[in-house]
Parts: C-alpha cells; structure tokens; sequence
DNA sequence: TAGTGGTCTAGACCACTTT
DNA sequence: AAGTGGTCTAGACCACTAT
C-alpha cells in the first residue's frame, strides 16, 4: 500500500474556529493530539515498512503548521509506531521484548528468534568514574578497562553497551577475545560464576554522541540499565551501562514471592 | 539562593558566526546543546527548590530563540534535574527509586521513607479490552471492575495506576474496602495468595488525559508498567496498568541465575 | 536535483499563578 | 497587572538521500 492510497481516510483540515494567527484552539485539547489522531489513522492503514507522508504534505493536508505535525510525530516515534529512516517516516514495526535476567544480550537475543550482532565502539583503559569506582570496588579515579560496544538486533542498531572491568581480573580477555562476540560466555571460559545483578531502569534523553552512534538523529527517550554484577562470593564482576532505543526495545521481568 | 545571582555563571551569548535569520551552526553540534550545557551550569549553582531563570530571559542571555531555550530544558525535565511548577520552573529532587517486585506501592514506598497515598479517579465495572481479557482470562468485552488511582509520594503526583480484576473473584471489595488505602492487603485478607507476575517495561508518551492527572502539561516521556499476577495455583488474579513520570521515577530489579 | 527531516527564528495568543 | 510556561504559525537554511 502506497502513501498516497490514504487520502480518502483523511476527511479534511482539523476543525477549528478561531481565525488570524491565535493558535490554542476553544476546546481544552492541543490541536496536536487531534493531528495525531488523525496519522494515527493514516498509518492504520498501512503495512510495516510503509512510507508516511511527509511532514510538509501533512501540515498542508491539515492546514497546521509544520511544527505541529512533528510534534504529533514525535510522540507515534517515542512509542514506536513510526520510524525515521533514510529518506523519509516510515511505519515501524513492534518493540523488541527483552526479558530482564543474568543472561547475556546475546543469549536473549537468540531466544527471542532475533540475530544479535555488536560494533565495537572502543576497549580503552580510562578512570573510573564515581559510580564506576564504587560499582567495581576500587578507588576513585584507578584506571579501569571499558568495552563500549554497540548492539545489533537483525543488523539494526538498538542500543550501546559499555561494560567496565577491573585489569586485575579480566586483563587477561585483551588478549584471545573478540569484542564482536559475547562477552559473558568469555568472563564464564574466564572461571568466574555469575552470583546476582542488581539493575536500575530508568528513562533519559540520548545525548549528541549517542544519538550519532545509534543513527536516531533526534533526542528520542532511551532506556537507560545500569547494572552491577557479583560473583557468587559477592565480589564484583562488572559494571554495565546500557542504553537502549525506547522506541525499540521493553524489558520484561519475572517476579516471584 | 536565588537564581538572579547565577548572572556571573554565564559569560555570555552562545558562539555563532552565521548572520541573517539562518541557523544550523558550523559546527555539527545543535545549538541547543550548549544551551543545555549553560543551563547546566546555571542549575549546578542553584539548590533542591531554587528558581530557574525563565525562558524569556535565557533566550535574551544567550541570545537564541525561546523555543531553542525550550528544547533544551526538556532535556533536562525528562532527566528530572528541573521541574515545572506552578508560575516558573524550579530545581527538583532526585528521582525515587522504586524496587521492582510483588509487594504493593504501598510497602515499596515504606521501605524507601516516603510516605505513599492514593487519590481514586475512578472505580466502574468496564468492557474489558484484549489484553485486559487475555490476562485475566475472561472473554473479550466482558465486564471487568476498574480501578483507577493517582499514587502519591509525599504527597507529590508520580504515577497513574489502573487495576483490573474480575467481579467473579473480587466483587466483594466493593463493599468494606478503602480505595485510598493498599489493595494488595485487602486481596491478601480474601484469602488470595500471590504467586507470581510478569512485567512489562518500557517509554511511551503521556496522553492529554494523563498529563492532566498527573499535572505535568507536556508530553513527558512516562515508564509504563504493564504486569500480570496469578496466584500459587497459576490462575489470573489482577491485571495492572501503572504510568510512573519518568522524570521522577526509576526503578530497580534483583536478577539471580 | 528535488525532496526529506533537522534545526532555528521571531513573533503571537492563551491559561494560569503570583504580586 | 505582570509574568510564566504552553501552544502555534510562517517562514528559513541546512545536511542528507534517493532519483
């Protein structure tokens, strides 16, 4: 189905009395959520992958402003209905959920029917930063090893992964392992036993850099992990950072009594 | 302290050679990410509560546009360092950080020294739509009891909460039970015993409704909870739709193998 | 090269709250 | 009455991409 096919769901320009320049419509709601409703019945129409209008086509189709469509955008973007891509919007297709456990992105990736994959951003040595410090009990400020590295679901970018370690114990994976692969199954090879995770979720805005490296070009809501692992002594095994599109993956949790 | 005396923190208009009404720096980073940086350092000087300049005047200190000014306090509002307030925007608290687990908002909120409430927005027998029919495993469009409340932390609105549960099993609680006070503790006193639940997690948009209730007018990124709890013999016991602010919120899992 | 989304400007009116 | 954030307009230039 093609873009254009949908003219005739859209029955005209969104009501509004108030003439000249004024803007806030009689009625309590945002004359953008009125818009949306409107592409939300557009992109109803049409199959994943499909190409939405463009912005300017919608604005004139709707007699608003061009900022008022984006805004409206914004939102069907932040809950992943949409999908900035190349060229144009195109419609997205369903969130990718993540179960929430001591496995590995791979691993959860693989059990989800998806193909992992990993860019390596970076494996340098740098100073701990405060959280990092207490996270891996070490002084503030001791040199540390991070593996940034960015995820793949089916070849799609979907979030960044830094991972820091001690060079005490795991300075030995600079040497016979390959950061495109898992780094889970390498610290197990390593002979340490993963104990617990604790692991705190939140919603942030991407910065510039993040926002570059993961190819959403705007401040999109991410999801943001920060976990800490033990070993089954309670001593520390990492710290990892991960930040996820929030218009491409939820996290799923067992909880139990 | 007040936010006038922050004036010496700002040195002054934000570097942009272009001339005329064009915009897209020379450099590739936004202009409103050195806003944002400025203003970081503005907050950085202020104290939980103090008054952040108003948009007007940092549009006229740095010498951008106020919607430039507004993007970039955005960033900062879904991040929760600021919050609007009343007349202005002020420096806000730190985000809570609600363990993620079968026990109530009640004793969640106990355990973290905040004091919990509930305001009831409503409580009406409802058709029940997919997913809610799916979870509690009646048919679709049958009719389920809704309960609807705003959770309160120290008497400050962070999250919109909607339980559904069957009148079969729990028709009785519309007589002898308190909605302001836990739920959780009078299904318990039914003679239910929880077994487990799963959750789904992730970023949506708030909806005009929601942002009414919750008193934050913008389209605030919102975590969503949506989880399923069964009984120790498995059979369906509520379903529960909670909408926490993102700015306020985050939230924390145990993960043990 | 034409069209797209990304960014920014300079204005305007509104509802609301504080003074 | 004055000031705040919330919303919207009508334009503009940019980098990028598909044609």
């Amino acid at each position: 189905m093609d873009a254009t096919d949908v003219a005739a769901v859209t029955p005209g320009p969104i009501a509004d009395e108030r003439p000249g320049g004024s803007t806030v419509s009689g009625d309590r709601l945002p004359k953008r959520y009125r818009v949306r409703r409107q592409i939300e019945r557009i992109i109803g129409e049409l199959d994943e992958g499909d190409p939405v209008p463009s912005e300017r086509e919608l604005a004139g189709r709707f007699e608003v402003a061009r900022e008022t469509v984006r805004q409206a955008l914004r939102d069907l973007v932040v809950e992943g209905r949409i999908r900035r891509q190349g060229r144009g919007t195109v419609v997205s297709r369903p969130k990718l959920v993540q179960p929430l456990s001591l496995r590995s992105y791979t691993e959860a990736a693989l059990s989800l029917g998806r193909t992992p994959g990993r860019v390596l951003v970076g494996w340098d040595d740098v100073p701990a930063d405060a959280e990092t410090a207490a996270a891996l009990e070490v002084p503030a400020g001791a040199t540390v090893m991070q593996l940034e590295r960015i995820l793949l679901a089916d070849g799609e970018k979907i979030g960044l992964e830094s991972t820091f370690l001690t060079r005490e114990r795991f300075g030995g994976l600079r040497t016979g392992y390959d950061p495109t692969t898992s780094l889970y199954a390498a610290i197990r090879a390593a002979g340490v036993v993963f104990g617990s995770a604790r692991e705190r979720i939140e919603t942030v805005p991407a910065s510039p850099r993040e926002a570059t490296l993961l190819e959403c070009t705007t401040a999109l809501p991410m999801i943001l992990l920060n976990r800490r692992t033990v070993d089954t002594d309670g001593r520390p095994v990492e710290r990892v950072r991960s930040l996820y599109r929030g218009d491409r993956l939820a996290f799923e949790a067992l909880l139990r009594e």
